[in-house]
RNA sequence: GCCCCCAUCGUCUAGAGGCCUAGGACACCUCCCUUUCACGGAGGCGGCAGGGGUUCGAAUCCCCUUGGGGGUACCA
């Protein structure tokens, strides 16, 4: 049988790091075997989702290079086949109609908790009498639908991460519900466990891979595909990936989502190569700095993880700056281009010039926003900063920048541009540092930056050299 | 509270009983390259949570302790 996955998100916020995460993985066990990597979106809770998250879950998907292979299934539109599902569940009396209130189940609770027990539904409405079945619909008592759990029974599995896997029906909390609250006579919206199981048994997944925080409802899941006759599909279930604090990562962790990496100038290749980092660790040939194709052919969950991995921007950032510096000046020029019209930066030169200063600068960014305030004293006139301002009235050095300003030649040359700072030491009576420091300073603005006779040559190409010089002197 | 899971350098990890004097990567430190900042190169620091077993032999298997995490919805 051939294999097919699904990441499910719901869209009730921006695509994250952990169900990005959890994607890349479903995404390479089904480019490993063949298979096929669906995408739903689990739209059901009506409160909470928007159209601008499941549009922000497209696009980050799509960026990361993570294609799914069939129409997007959409929970909301599926909602006859869960209330069939409930339906049969009800006629064959493995699920029931519970009328308890919210006030009495909250009292139920209550209870509970006072005795230092562990809250669950007792069960209070799994055998009703006809009678006061009658009764609860006369007082027009609504009803959710529960599915009923026995105590006694053991759910096992054989989890691709975990080895075998073993639960206890008395731990899953009382018989649960699977449609919300509604009038007697009808069906309420599907719950989560429910809808996930009708629809993965109607997308025809093979394997359920998920973060670790499902464990619990994989084994109410299980039991509802035996209660539908379906066969129950492998799971997998991953680490989750933590935050500083060692916790799993939320949105309130600050930079999760995928947008934002994006936004900060992080690639797609290296975010989801770092997301392959954590939790799988690849083959030795493999090394670890890949692309996703790469990786989609040696991955198993036998090199996956159990504990738990932290995020670790340090190693983001080295992956980034990696992936940064081996980048072309074109491609990287490209990718700047826009980050310099957003912040105001002049960008008039010809292609061939950016792509020039692009890839001089390449080497000393991290994240793509690098490249904009490393490019601002290419792109428009710099401001001079402190220290370029004291270069300037270091002794010697006006004298010099005037000997270097007379002596420009037309046409900039290497060896003679460097020639002529060594000149110009000399008959400034200033030792050499002081002139490059000097150059450096009334050309850039600031006494760091990329190589100087290469970024003389640039703003020399641009026409700019001349006009900064002059004005740094005097 | 109850249930479940997990545990190797600061972080991500390799490790399937002898190949381990525990390997790699990031970070950190030093040096080299460079009359700047980076890049790059070469070194260095640093770890099997603790205690019991099993075994000729344990990071690897078992138990306990401790620590951490996840779950416990008419959310997904």
């Amino acid at each position: 049988m051939s294999v097919r996955v699904r990441i499910a998100p719901s869209p009730t916020g921006n695509l994250h790091m952990g169900t990005a995460r959890t994607a890349v993985f479903n995404w390479l066990f089904a480019r490993r075997h063949g298979g096929r990597f669906l995408l739903r979106i689990e739209d059901t809770d009506r409160e909470r989702s928007r159209q601008a998250f499941t549009d922000s879950i497209l696009t980050g998907l799509r960026w990361l290079g993570l294609d799914w292979d069939e129409e997007i299934v959409f929970q909301s539109r599926r909602s006859r086949d869960h209330q069939e599902a409930i339906a049969t569940l009800l006629a064959s009396g493995q699920a029931y109609r519970c009328y308890a209130t919210e006030a009495e189940l909250h009292a139920m609770r209550e209870a509970q908790q006072a005795a230092r027990q562990a809250p669950r539904y007792d069960n209070r409405h799994r055998h009703l009498s006809p009678r006061q079945v009658a009764a609860f619909r006369k007082e027009g008592r609504h009803a959710v639908v529960r599915f009923r759990i026995e105590d006694g029974q053991e759910i096992l599995w054989q989890d691709m991460v975990r080895g075998p896997m073993r639960w206890q029906g008395a731990d899953l909390g009382g018989d649960m519900v699977i449609a919300r609250r509604a009038p007697a006579d009808q069906i309420g919206e599907p719950l989560y466990n429910l809808a996930v199981v009708v629809d993965d048994m109607a997308m025809g997944i093979t394997h359920v891979i998920r973060g670790e925080d499902h464990i619990a409802n994989t084994a109410k899941q299980i039991l509802l595909y035996n209660a539908l006759g379906a066969p129950q599909p492998s799971f997998a279930h991953t680490p989750l990936i933590l935050n500083k604090e060692g916790r799993k990562l939320s949105k309130r962790d600050g930079v999760t989502s995928i947008a934002d990496f994006q936004a900060l100038g992080y690639t797609a290749a290296a975010v989801s190569n770092y997301m392959c980092l954590l939790g799988w660790s690849p083959p030795k040939k493999l090394g670890e700095r890949f692309g996703l194709g790469d990786a989609a052919a040696v991955f198993g969950f036998d090199r996956v993880n159990k504990a738990g991995a932290r995020f670790d921007w340090d190693k983001l950032n080295w992956l980034n700056s990696q992936v940064l510096h081996a980048m072309d000046g074109a491609t990287l020029r490209d990718a700047l281009l826009p980050r310099w019209r957003q912040a105001g930066l002049d960008t008039n030169q010809p292609q061939a010039w950016q792509e020039r200063l692009s890839a001089l600068l390449g080497p000393s960014l991290v994240v793509l926003e690098d490249g904009v305030e490393q490019a601002r004293p290419f792109l428009g006139t710099p401001e001079l900063d402190d220290a370029s301002r004291a270069q300037l009235q270091v002794e010697g050095c006006q004298a010099a920048l005037g000997y270097v300003l007379q002596h420009r030649p037309r046409t900039f040359e290497m060896s003679a541009a460097k020639a002529l700072l060594t000149a110009a030491a000399q008959a400034a009576g200033v030792r050499k540092g002081v002139v490059m420091k000097g150059v450096r300073a009334a050309l850039l603005g600031c006494l760091q930056g990329p190589d100087l006779l290469l970024s003389w040559e640039l703003l020399h190409g641009a026409g700019e050299d001349g006009p900064r010089l002059r004005s740094a002197l005097g």
